[in-house]
RNA sequence: GGAGAGGUGGCCGAGUGGUUGAAGGCGCCGGUCUCGAAAACCGGUAUAUCCGCAAGGGUAUCGCGGGUUCGAAUCCCGCUCUCUCCGCCA
């Protein structure tokens, strides 16, 4: 969420923000409501100040004894209605400024390309040397499914499109990934890692961006107004919500694996073969609340700690910082990865590694101290894939396939699953 | 799912209609004392919001929402969360 203070503050500059992103902005009407609603705070505030210095009275000379002179209980009971007049009016503005906010999406730093679609966005790097088999390669449907490791078929038998199933090697290859990158992340990197609730309450959504604005690409419990996680980032960021941490208590580093539910219905018919883009899949996330003054530079180091996930598995990757137009919704500034894959032949977003500075902060009430006795100020929060599960598994399968049809595992992996090699079919 | 108990400030805990934002204690911060520390003593110690350059002042907040009242932490209603016991269960 933006904060009132500064739209009041600086209207102009919020606004070329906005239309950096390719955002209308309702500033006009916003300051306007505003306006009115600090008037009627005000007028409310002094008819309570009076009221309260009245019953104040009757309180002392009910005390000694004396009955409340009826004139003032008469005039003290009009100003009770006036008084709720203006709390109607004040919570009535109050409910339509927050809704507008609530609507609109973070600030592009300013060091962020400015560009309005993907187009724009800049390569800052590559590593690595994209492979190139020496053979004809398939694509990790063929591949996967000749291998007798993912089964589509009967995902969508359980589930409906976009769901799989994975069996032995392939369903261990997952398994020792996970493991693996939860293990660098919280032994090498300094991670703490968690275990989380993937049902969330409506409010733990809002606190993390997701909702309102992007409801339909959520599953939902109607029962219980209960949510299934599109990433760990939601409810981690949600951790601290409503709370004030002591000095000294950040940075804090995190690291999660969860399944993960999207609806992808705004890519209704794109990418509908393999496991690229599916309805539920696993991500091991990375995520850290971390002073103000420090959030660049820990960017910075959230995207290397994705990096070097992608170099210890041997894929080359190249780094993409994306354009004002091109950040998600709660980001600031966001720099993907794409891992090269040989089968497809694509560049696949392995991770997006984001600063959502207090955007998030705001919206859940997550605040700190930077010394005793100072004043509350939001914290930073940054969360990056380290990395998603799908995209990892199509770029070792496509990209370590031997022209027998088998898949040589990246050395990193094979103390987790415990085989070097998945067999070739048949054999 | 059934029955009961309960949600007060960083923590513990008092408080059943009137100068109570809230006693007392702990913790924390500052000071006195000390070579230094401990102890003791003194003082300070919530958040949000509005007005103000500031100093300062107003208002709100005792789980949440509503009601009664001149006035609600205290009374009434609804919701929610926690705990205990029973039931069910991986």
């Amino acid at each position: 969420m933006l904060s009132i203070e500064q739209i009041r503050r600086d209207p102009e500059s919020v606004r070329q923000a906005l239309a950096s992103r390719g955002e209308d902005d309702p500033l006009e009407e916003l300051l306007e409501l505003d306006a009115r609603r600090r008037q009627a705070i005000s007028q409310g505030d002094e008819l309570r100040a009076r009221r309260n210095q009245a019953s104040r009275e009757i309180g002392r000379l009910r005390s000694q004894g004396n009955e409340a002179p009826e004139d003032v209980v008469q005039e003290m009971r009009q100003v009770g209605q006036e008084i709720e007049i203006l709390e109607q009016e004040s919570r009535e503005l109050d409910d339509r400024i927050h809704s507008i906010l609530l609507e609109l999406p973070n600030l592009p730093r300013p060091d962020v390309p400015r560009g309005l679609s993907e187009e724009e966005n800049v390569v800052v790097r590559h590593w690595g040397e994209p492979k190139t088999l020496e053979f004809p390669g398939k694509p990790h449907w063929d591949l996967a499914e000749d291998l007798g490791i993912i089964d589509f078929q009967r995902g969508v038998k359980l589930s409906g499109s976009r769901f799989y199933t994975m069996s032995g090697y392939g369903a261990k290859l997952e398994r020792a990934t996970i493991a693996w990158m939860l293990d660098l992340h919280s032994r090498e990197h300094g991670y703490t890692e968690l275990m989380l609730p993937i049902l969330v309450r409506r409010e733990v959504m809002e606190g993390s961006g997701n909702l309102p604005k992007f409801a339909e690409n959520l599953y939902w419990d109607e029962e219980d107004d209960l949510w299934l996680i599109p990433t760990a980032e939601v409810p981690i960021t949600n951790l601290y919500r409503d709370e004030i941490l002591p000095p000294e208590s950040l940075p804090r580093y995190y690291v999660a694996q969860t399944p993960c539910f999207r609806r992808e219905k705004a890519a209704a018919g794109r990418d509908t073969r393999g496991i690229k883009r599916v309805h539920q899949f696993n991500k091991v996330e990375m995520y850290k609340f971390v002073a103000p003054e420090s959030s660049d530079e820990e960017l910075d180091r959230l995207v290397a700690d994705a990096e070097d996930v992608c170099q210890r598995l041997g894929l080359a990757y190249r780094v993409l910082q994306l354009c004002t137009g091109d950040i998600s919704f709660p980001s600031a500034k966001t720099f993907d990865i794409e891992i090269w894959s040989a089968g497809c032949e694509e560049w696949l977003e392995a991770s997006s590694c984001s600063n959502c500075t207090d955007f998030q902060a705001r919206r859940a009430n997550i605040r700190y101290r930077s010394a005793a006795g100072a004043r509350p100020e939001f914290v930073h929060t940054l969360n990056g894939s380290g990395l998603a599960l799908p995209r990892v598994i199509i770029a070792i399968l496509e990209n370590n396939q031997q022209p027998d049809g088998s898949v040589v595992i990246p050395e990193a992996l094979r103390p987790y699953t415990g085989f070097d090699v998945i067999p070739a079919p048949g054999s």
